[in-house]
DNA sequence: GGCGGGCCTCTTTTT
DNA sequence: GAGGCCCGCC
């Protein structure tokens, strides 16, 4: 290799002070220098054991041929619970229990934090406490910030710039909206503030946007905008979460110095979940990962690139030149260029070896760039890969593996996994399928179930709820909180997004780095010091012609006299206090300075002051962050860790029922898993099924199978027949996917028997004696309990059974089951009709919006949702109430009462002997 | 300049 | 239903 010399290793600052032996490939040498390198005490642990080492022992055959394919391009093809982290973790070790590099020249790339935590810990596990010693594990993003951090100067910034989050993002980008006199209510920030997302995910900069695109948002001027923000982030010296890979892309595209750094020092790059990377976080991997075979052909290369973006070399907004985001876009079919083809077939030592994990099944960020097709062709891009399938399935059991392949199989344009267990089926319990009345009863029913499986010994901790959005959380926070269990939530209402933890994270952000406008602005009047606008638009005034951040802008004002007395004192209070705290940045511990920063600006004290009942509970909070920042070395990778992380580790040892997202379910295994709300509409969800059509329904069905194979035990899908969405209640159907599992894999768990009568919170004993209110005469308001008797004779056969109580319900299996055959008959229904088409296809576009005025309004009518001729959700309008205030009712359980209020087909009454309940409209009838 | 009420929009998923 | 924003009043 001309040039870089390859037995001359490139350590990292982290590993310098170890006496380092001169080649990686001797770790007797390591040992014997009595280095601690990672490598030799690994040795030394497998040459103490004889043959094989530890590690490796335990793995199946296909898990043992990745771990040991070292060398050249692996893609592994990991199903679920497939032991795909473990292959990672245990070839990571491998690589260096044999000194084929040590652990700065390993680059481990994951997309969560999670990810990137759980493999640190369980590398320690196998290898010792040396992980230290890898500085190159992390998030795409936090790999991403390092490398920006040391060549920041390459991108027009400073290595101590800020990591804007989203909130930040959208106010910077409202000021630029107003700023060129646009309507910032007609084109909203936030929507914009998603489009640049968008392009920084396909790698696209303010030039190389397409033209439609441009145009489409703010009259034409979403270019310009774009560019105006690139622009303004750097003077803020700033980045958002898309320049964190941009920045770096661009920088070893036009420093092929740089980049040429990087390939020698890493040796072995390992990618998690390939089938999430977007097409910017691909052309960062091939230019990582594709060594040219000699640095004249890196110049060749980057000397191309330049050639057709000229002058992309001062740090322009342009964020990739031109022609290389074109190429990408273009290349999809073709094999890649050769001078960018891995050396792997000449020279294998100077090969920079590969290997991604990822599961096509699994791809659940489409919506966020991600390009599936990336893993597809992974073996165009790295010619000669060896691609190994993981079918082996040690997670679940048989029942739920089969449901999950089962619904996985409807997707077209997979890779093609079948996956497998050993594990005997017999004494399994098979995927429950459960139906509620509400949201409030889904919650109150798995909290009864979550109760009587503590009871029986198991643990919180072993069990989770897996949500398709955030709004589901609540009923179960709520019912949880009520019955005094524990729960976690994951990735929810979080830590960092508070106000008082916002505001108090300003200050640092400003003492950090004084050229934080946004920061400033945020905290500038918090708490109030007499600057309003008048004011601070004077600042901006002033910022805009000194050319300087706003704090400058301020500290200069204040010294001028053209403010009033009383702006100014606060002003020069301000500048001298932030003065002050700069001073104290390299002196004071930071979780001390943050402390003195809030006591003396005020902050602590407007808290205290404010008599609102959150008061204390924001305190508390502020508190826990000053607790918190001590574990940081320093106020930077603090605020670093908070930009990057945004959720705080909670409680983790208390034991406690999980609730998250499918998609941050990914990863996670519980014993017991919930999931609940498998209703058209919410899952697969409206959004996704509108703007993503077939490919998006694809997406919420690997979505389902994602949380289907998070369970190892048991499964508990759940419906509910009316969800509130927008604060109105809406009628809803059994998601398709449940139509979608196999019947020899389920069987509906029902009804009040069980789990101590939830079945019906309402009526007292079960569904079924819920329909003695409709054979009063009354349409069934719901279109999709399969406990629904209207319509089929079956059905009230079925239901009578159900009262009579047999346990795990009275149907064998979902099918059979008349609610179900009714939802069956809704569809056929609704796809006979022609609602219209929209691009080609026959598409009624029913937002939940416009589905709610049906209440009251739209008495009866029904409504079908159809995308590429299939049906996709139907609604039925919801029946309103047909009792009055004042009505004179009666009740199965409580007997007779007057009618108080009405809210939807809820009713609240006040009962002669029972006092006031809230019974739903089914199951009452007029006296 | 501050504060309160009312109106409006938006609620899929995340680094 | 819920939070953010705007407007109008003090």
């Amino acid at each position: 290799m001309p040039g870089f010399p390859d037995d001359m290793p490139f350590f990292d600052e982290d590993d310098a002070p170890h006496g380092v032996p001169s080649r990686p490939a001797a770790p007797a040498a390591g040992a014997s220098s009595g280095g601690s390198g990672i490598a030799a005490r690994a040795m030394a642990a497998r040459q103490g054991s004889g043959s094989a080492p530890d590690y490796l022992s335990g793995l199946n055959p296909e898990q043992r041929l990745a771990v040991e394919t070292t060398e050249g391009p692996v893609l592994v093809l990991a199903g679920a619970g497939t032991g795909k982290t473990r292959v990672l973790t245990t070839r990571i070790a491998h690589i260096l229990a044999t000194g084929r590099a040590w652990p700065s020249q390993i680059l481990a790339v994951t997309f969560t934090n999670k990810a990137a935590r759980e493999m640190k810990s369980r590398i320690g596990h196998l290898v010792g406490e040396a992980i230290e010693g890898m500085p190159w594990l992390g998030t795409f993003h936090s790999i991403g910030v390092k490398l920006l951090r040391r060549h920041a100067e390459l991108a027009g910034l400073r290595s101590d710039f800020t990591i804007l989050d989203t909130d930040d993002v959208t106010r910077l980008i409202r000021q630029l909206i107003q700023a060129e006199g646009l309507d910032d209510k007609r084109w909203a920030p936030r929507t914009f503030a998603q489009m640049i997302d968008g392009w920084k995910n396909k790698g696209l900069g303010p030039a190389e946007i397409p033209e439609g695109d441009a145009r489409a948002f703010a009259n034409g001027k979403g270019r310009e905008l774009y560019a105006a923000y690139q622009e303004r982030l750097k003077t803020l010296n700033a980045c958002d979460f898309g320049d964190l890979l941009l920045h770096p892309i661009r920088i070893f595209r036009q420093h092929h110095d740089v980049l040429a750094e990087y390939h020698k020092k890493f040796k072995y790059i390992l990618v998690d979940e390939y089938q999430d990377t977007n097409t910017a976080q691909y052309m960062w991997l091939r230019l990582l990962a594709q060594r040219p075979k000699t640095s004249s052909a890196v110049q060749a290369a980057e000397g191309r690139a330049r050639d057709r973006a000229p002058g992309d070399f001062s740090p322009a907004p342009a964020a990739v030149t031109r022609s290389e985001a074109e190429r990408t876009n273009q290349e999809t079919a073709q094999p890649p260029q050769a001078a960018e083809r891995p050396a792997s077939e000449n020279k294998p030592t100077q090969q920079i070896n590969i290997c991604c994990v990822g599961d096509d099944d699994q791809s659940i960020y489409g919506w966020r760039g991600a390009e599936v097709d990336n893993i597809l062709r992974f073996e165009k891009d790295f010619p000669g890969a060896t691609v190994i399938r993981l079918e082996r399935n040690y997670r679940s059991t048989a029942h739920i593996l089969g449901a999950a392949s089962h619904l996985i199989a409807h997707n077209e344009g997979r890779l093609g996994k079948t996956l497998f267990t050993d594990r005997p089926d017999a004494d399994d319990a098979k995927v429950n399928v459960h139906a509620a009345w509400d949201s409030d009863e889904e919650a109150r029913a798995v909290g009864e179930e979550i109760e009587s499986l503590q009871r029986k010994g198991h643990a919180l901790n072993d069990m989770a709820i897996l949500v398709r959005a955030s709004f589901q959380m609540r009923s179960f926070e709520d019912r949880f909180i009520e019955i005094g269990l524990n729960y976690r939530v994951i990735g929810g209402p979080r830590f960092y997004e508070r106000q008082e933890i916002r505001d108090a994270l300003a200050y640092l952000r400003v003492v950090a780095q004084g050229a934080d406008d946004l920061a400033f602005e945020r905290i500038v009047n918090v708490p109030k010091r007499g600057l309003g606008e008048a004011t601070i638009s004077q600042i901006h005034a002033t910022a805009r012609a000194l050319g300087s951040p706003m704090l400058e802008a301020a500290a200069n004002l204040a010294e001028s006299d053209e403010l009033k007395p009383k702006p100014r004192a606060a002003l020069r209070e301000i500048a001298a206090n932030f003065a002050r705290w700069q001073g104290l940045i390299d002196t004071t511990p930071h979780a001390e300075l943050a402390e003195t920063i809030l006591e003396e600006s005020g902050y602590t004290d407007m808290w205290k002051n404010d008599r609102s009942a959150e008061a204390p509970g924001r305190l508390e909070n502020l508190k826990e962050l000053i607790r918190s920042m001590e574990e940081y070395e320093s106020l930077r990778s603090f605020l670093e860790h908070v930009a990057l992380v945004m959720d705080a580790e909670q409680n983790e040892g208390m034991d406690a029922v999980s609730i998250m997202t499918l998609h941050s379910a990914k990863g996670l295994e519980f014993e017991t898993v919930f999931l609940p709300g498998w209703e058209e509409g919410l899952f697969p969800h409206q959004r996704a099924l509108d703007e993503g059509g077939r490919s998006g329904l694809e997406e919420e069905r690997r979505l389902a199978y994602v949380g289907l194979t998070r369970a190892k035990k048991n499964l508990h899908l759940w419906f509910v027949s009316n969800r509130r969405i927008h604060g109105l209640w809406q009628s809803t159907i059994p998601s398709r996917f449940l139509d979608e599992l196999p019947e020899a894999h389920v069987e509906v768990a029902e009804g009040g028997n069980s789990y101590g009568g939830y079945g019906n919170p309402y009526g007292g004993s079960s569904f079924a004696s819920g329909r003695g209110g409709f054979s009063a005469g009354r349409q069934n308001p719901y279109g999709a309990s399969r406990f629904d008797s209207v319509g089929s004779p079956s059905g009230a056969r079925a239901a009578r059974g159900d009262q009579s109580g047999s346990g795990g319900g009275a149907f064998s299996n979902t099918y059979a089951t008349p609610g179900w055959q009714r939802a069956q008959q809704n569809r056929t229904e609704a796809t006979s009709r022609n609602w219209g088409t929209r691009s080609g296809h026959q598409v009624e576009r029913i937002g939940y919006g416009e589905v709610d005025s049906g209440y009251g309004a739209g008495r009866g009518s029904v409504k079908g949702r159809v995308i590429d001729g299939e049906l996709v959700a139907k609604s039925v309008a919801d029946t309103p109430s047909p009792f009055a205030v004042g009505d004179r009712v009666f009740h199965q359980k409580f007997g007779n009462g007057n009618i108080a209020a009405i809210e939807g087909n809820k009713l609240t009454i006040d009962f002669d002997r029972a006092g006031q309940k809230k019974v739903l409209d089914g199951f009452v009838t007029g006296v």
